[in-house]
DNA sequence: TTGTAGGCGTTATCAT
DNA sequence: ATGATAACGCCTACAA
């Protein structure tokens, strides 16, 4: 053991062959004579030679790794998202390396960072300014996919946007409260909304105006603390005991709306969707366990990433070509808490 | 744009000074005159200089990535403790490369891949034949920790373990649906459980072991198909139905047991935990919702992180010292499924 | 189809 | 404290 690693100048020694022979064995566009092949093959098999990304990397200025960019693993949806997209890239032949800039503190450096791996591309899924940074890695000709951070009005050249459609989503959920009879409608989201709230929310008042304008319904917007689990709990305990209360409500997140249907149900003995109908948006697991039972706009990650890595190997086959932006539908499900 | 990277000679050349000044000034175990790593500094700031980490690995034989190998990402558990992994490499000082070997299919040529890499460590949670995975990063002496994968019997050289206390939770289970006066015991776990459930089950029978035998107590043991929600919610819908009904149930999994209750309450009104209790395994978000509110066993992620990423770290200091197995301590959460 | 040779950007070993 | 120089292992013209 702990002998030096086999080259392929070892494996080439062994063969009989050159060792660029060997490089273009394991170069499958290149021609090479299938006796020869086969002799290299045998003679890296032997050795456990395996080829040196590092080395590679120097030659090619290029390594297969993508960055991941993402902020706030510990929400389920975010961390699933995640998962989606690493396997997706993997499925491409890339390796994904993840970077967590959840404490904004030291970003800067940590996406300066990136630039050290010479990366085929950059997923950003998360981070505060993540416009800026795109454009420093386009600048450097490295791709980048932005997602579900901003729509094509920003000012990016050359960088890749994937979203979902927020918006069609929120106008959605507004027309199947209003269909459903509702009259006292709100609309949820946390303080420090994502780019994708932000447009959820302008989806659904957007297509409530009219209604509203006509006086058939009511709409009022209400943030909560923190955009998870706690947030829609907190929010249901200090609105609930207030006078008006709304017959039909929107939530930016499905985490939220969990929260809030648990303090609803065990702490004022609400009924859903008798008393109040709820719609979430995102799908996440525990939407569809019988317990919540949720009503959602479904955002499918496993689409979304597909949608995302095949952006990056697009860009990467045409460097050139113009950015696109590709709009991933979103579908309801419906279940059981909108009457 | 587009213009090649700067090099550690173009700062070289900028700030006047050789190249392998340049290559010292970054390095701060290298002394350098303060004067002269300023100027450096102020020339790579100026070229955008950062170091090509493909060189550098080339050079050191070793790179700054460590391969997570994980499974199963579909688990949000999992999915949960993946991300403190990676946090956790991240924050000392490494990348995290992640690599699913879900589909067993090319798991091998996945593996082998991973020395294309010269990795500083794999960390295994997941895939099948991990000890002779581990073997062989070994034998290139790539450090390797294994994760609630085996313990210590196994015939591993130089591999590192970190293991929670499996059989200690599974003991505390027993006990405590014993202090709790139950008679009809029953103990859940997947079909094809994995080394972690097996000692749960393993801990908790031993425990009851006396007291079945002076007839204090029955335990019965079954299997549900999958360790998901969904396997524990099938469970349920076959199990209920039957004459004797258990009235303490040990699951090793959250999930299921959170599947279980669901079908328990909705389909036979089943009240928990006055008709039957309920104690679950790791803690996962599901349980601390007012919906479950499971009493369980806490594997905490980020603490299990800690001592994995430490002990890597270790074992990169001292390359020869003998193998390290870690227990990490597993502790009870009181909630409202103990009667 | 195969071999030869140059260079990718760094760190480490010698000198100075 | 700093500079010159030799690797590290591979890819890719160019030559044969």
């Amino acid at each position: 053991m702990n002998k030096r690693l086999a080259t392929s100048a070892d494996v080439a020694a062994l063969a009989g062959v050159s060792q660029s022979t060997v490089s273009r064995s394991f170069d499958m566009n290149s021609r090479i004579s299938k006796a020869t092949r086969n002799r290299v093959f045998d003679a890296a098999k032997e050795l456990g030679y395996q080829v040196n990304k590092a080395a590679q990397t120097m030659i090619k200025q290029r390594s297969d790794l993508v960055g991941l960019v993402t902020a706030g693993l510990d929400d389920p949806f975010r961390s699933e998202f995640l998962n989606q997209l690493i396997i997706e890239v993997q499925r491409q032949g890339f390796r994904p390396m993840v970077i967590d800039v959840t404490d904004t503190h030291g970003l800067d450096d940590s996406l300066q960072a990136l630039m050290q791996y010479q990366l085929s591309g950059v997923i950003i899924t998360s981070g505060s300014p993540s416009e800026k940074i795109a454009q420093e890695f386009v600048n450097r000709s490295i791709p980048v996919i932005l997602v579900n951070r901003t729509d094509q009005s920003a000012d990016l050249t050359g960088v890749d946007i994937v979203n979902i459609d927020n918006v069609k989503g929120g106008t959605l959920a507004a027309e199947a409260l209003l269909a459903s009879g509702r009259k006292e409608l709100m609309l949820v989201r946390a303080k420090a909304s994502s780019y994708s709230s932000i447009m959820r929310a302008q989806g659904f008042k957007k297509a409530l105006l009219p209604h509203v304008e006509t006086g058939k319904v009511n709409v009022s917007e209400v943030e909560c603390e923190t955009g998870d689990y706690e947030g829609g709990y907190q929010l249901a305990l200090s609105l609930l005991p207030e006078k008006l209360r709304p017959d039909g409500i929107f939530f930016c997140l499905d985490h939220i709306a969990c929260g809030f249907m648990d303090a609803a149900r065990k702490e004022f003995g609400l009924l859903i969707p008798k008393d109040v109908s709820i719609i979430g948006f995102d799908d996440i697991r525990l939407s569809g366990y019988q317990s919540y039972a949720l009503t959602t706009l479904r955002q499918c990650p496993k689409l979304v990433s597909k949608a995302v890595v095949n952006s990056l190997v697009l860009r990467l086959k045409k460097p050139n070509d113009k950015a696109m932006c590709e709009i991933v539908p979103v579908t309801m499900i419906n279940r059981s808490t909108l009457l």
